[in-house]
This record gives C-alpha cells, sequence and structure tokens, in this order.
DNA sequence: ACCTATCATCCTACTAGTAGGTAGGTTAGT
DNA sequence: ACTAACCTACCTACTAGTAGGATGATAGGT
C-alpha cells in the first residue's frame, strides 16, 4: 500500500529539480506513476496545492537531513562538510538541482503560498548552517569574516548557483566550487590542514 | 528607426530575467512591442532561434561591460568591486536574475545550441574574472585559497543563487551575500581596512 | 450471511485557454 | 517589380482543470 499522495509529491520533486515549476505537468506525473491525468487532480486539485505541498515535503526533508546530521556529528566542521555532502548528493542524483532554485526563478508565476513556503525552508537551513558556523567559529575550527548569517547565505547560494552552473559546465566545476568554499572557511592562523575530527557518534 | 530585431531581443531578455525560458511567450513579446506574434516569428522563426540570438546578446553584454570595466579602473580590487555592482545592477532593474539561472534550471528542455551558447557565454565571464584575481593576489590586494578560477566560479555561483534567493527573502540578504563575499577577499595580513584605491584613470 | 450505503480511488471524456508555428495576404519603401 | 515588415486567420499540441461514472473496499443493519 504505497501512499499515493507521497508518491506524487516525490514524482513532481523529481521533476521540479530536473527543470522549474511549470516545466512539468500533471501529464508528467501520471506517465512516471502509470495512472490517469485526473486522479493526480484527485489528490491535488490545483498545481498551486500541489506546489504548496512540495514546498512542506522539502521543509521536512531538509529537516530530517540536518537533523541527522546533528545528531551524526559532534564537531562544526563535520557537519559542514555532511552539509556540503548532502548538496553533492543531489547533483550526483542525476544532474538535479536545489528547489529552492527551481522555484526562485518563476517566482513571478509561482502562487504566493508556495513561495512563502519556500522562503521558510530556507530560513530553516540558514539558521541550522548559521549556528554550525557561529560554533565553528567560537572553537576555532571554522574561519569566516562576518555574520554567521551572511557567511550561511553565501554558502547557500554559492551551492545552489553552482549545482546549476553544473548543468552546463560540468560537474567538475563544481566539484571546485565546492572545494573552494571549503579551503575559505579553513582556519589559517594555526595549521594549515584541515581540522579532521570525531567520526561518527555511534549511538 | 528602431532595430526591431534588436527591440525583441531587449523584451525577451527582459521577459526572461523575469522568469524562465520556458515562462515567457512570443505573445508576451508582442505584447510589449505592440506588433503581432507572426511578426515575432517572422524575426525569429523558432523560439530556438531566438534563445540562440539570445545567448548572443549576452555574451556580447558581459564582453562590453567588462572591457568597460577594465578600462575603466586599473587596480584588480576596483575591477573586482565593479563586477560586483554590475550583479546588484541586475537586481535593482526589477529584481532580476542572471541570464544563466534563468536558462540553466530548464537546461533538459532548452535547444542544445542556446545551451552551448550560454556555456560560452559563462566561460568568458570566468576567464575574465579569473584574471583579476590572478592579478590582485599577485599584487597582494586580492586574498583568496585555491585556483582563480574556481574563486572565479565560486563568485559567479554565489551571485547568480543569490539573485535567486533574494526573489524570496528579499534584497537585504543579497546585499548580506555580496559583502561577505567582500569581506573573504580582503587582505588580512597587512591592514584591517579594504584597499580603496585608484579611482577611474581619467581618459 | 446478505444487502446496502458510503467512501476513496481511479477512470473516460470533456472544457477553455495558451503554446509554438504556418499560410497567405497587405502595406510601404526602394 | 521587388522586398522587408507586418498583418489576419488558422493549425496542432499541450496545459490546468472539471463532470460524472466505474470499481472496490469497508462498515452497519437486518
Amino acid at each position: 500500500m504505497p501512499d499515493r499522495k507521497t508518491e506524487i509529491i516525490e514524482a513532481a520533486a523529481d521533476l521540479l529539480q530536473s527543470g522549474s515549476f511549470s516545466s512539468f505537468s500533471y501529464q508528467d506525473i501520471s506517465d512516471i506513476l502509470g495512472i490517469r491525468k485526473a486522479s493526480i487532480h484527485y489528490h491535488f486539485r490545483t498545481k498551486e496545492d500541489l506546489g504548496i505541498a512540495l514546498a512542506e515535503y522539502y521543509r521536512g526533508w531538509y529537516k530530517e537531513r540536518l537533523d541527522e546530521i546533528t545528531k551524526l556529528y559532534d564537531q562544526p566542521w563535520d557537519r559542514l562538510e555532511a552539509y556540503l555532502a548532502m548538496a553533492s548528493d543531489i547533483l550526483l542524483s542525476g544532474g538535479k538541482i536545489c528547489p529552492a532554485g527551481a522555484f526562485q526563478p518563476e517566482h513571478n508565476v509561482v502562487p504566493e503560498r508556495v513561495r512563502t513556503g519556500i522562503s521558510g525552508m530556507m530560513q530553516y537551513v540558514r539558521g541550522w548552517l548559521a549556528g554550525v558556523l557561529t560554533k565553528g567559529r567560537s572553537v576555532g575550527t571554522i574561519e569566516f569574516q562576518g555574520k554567521p548569517e551572511a557567511q550561511a547565505a553565501l554558502i547557500m547560494a554559492a551551492l545552489q548557483g553552482s549545482l546549476q552552473n553544473a548543468r552546463s559546465e560540468g560537474p567538475q566545476l563544481y566539484r571546485a566550487v565546492v572545494g573552494q568554499i571549503r579551503a575559505g572557511m579553513r582556519p589559517r592562523t594555526l595549521s594549515a590542514t584541515p581540522p579532521r575530527s570525531s567520526p561518527p557518534s555511534g549511538g
């Protein structure tokens, strides 16, 4: 008994991250799931409804992943690494892009309730990342200038843009950008090598 | 005698940067210019043709701007500042986004010749920016880790992503990200203040 | 056990609107 | 006479969305 609503959302998420909100249709979803278009409308009456569900889905998705990272890793630097690895997974799973990067370009045609959902998702991730950066700087394993929230926004924007650039420029440039983010935040004062510490706190 | 072809391209560029490649139509363009849809097809037979023309237009646009910056400013840091200001102008002119950020999410539905055009544009800008960074590091006014090309890709990706994020998060977050890029590249070894030098070489 | 009502899910068949694109005629300048 | 630019009128394909019927499981009453 697979939850059809969930199946639809996941298929839609897949299509969304391969393009944009208006570039996939109910027909695309029904082709994937092998049911008729009207059945999709039964579960999500309008595309706005589906968009809102997608925004909620992504917020939950990020919350799960970030909670897991928080639980697995104690050290801020390790959490940062895990976050970067999570973004890389998106790319490797079929050249997809960040959900925000799929919604925002079409901001003008996307219903408002969907937009606020995406905004909430962004704020949640940014808050989490800013917390990691704050702690990392206080213990001296992460180095950066300015406010943690601004640095978090920089990292997120760079990943979002870089996932898109990988579409036309290939994955090696994406990897170079991720390496660059890392390199720019390693402490330079004490040691030249990055702080490699604390494997998963097996529990 | 306004060149209609140019008018169409500029209207299309406007629409594109307000959304995506598939989110604007020939009808949108004809509404703006006050001519019929079939007339747009007369100048650009297919949307692929228009897309290719757009990619060429953007490459020329960037080339002009970057040449102008190169001519106006001698010091690498000033050129970097001018580049960042150029991106900010895009945002301020009606909440638009980077052209690459409008094309790449829909990479799968965009004709190949358009994609290669965008790729060429990206490479050109990245090459220019990497040159600025290389020179800046050699004279000690710009500081960063790793390869100049990777750092250039990082800056471009951050701006691209941040322009999109501004759609839902507002311009102040965009400004914070730009400030963060700047702050991360100021030399920290010699002086705490950024290198403010050489006004336009009046010529 | 049987009948019945209800409900969720999915279906066929349709609507109106818009997309990109084409055929062919009109207008005006050279 | 020729041509560039524009027009009206149309095409097919696809979009989101709706109406209403078929199926099938579940629950309740007798």
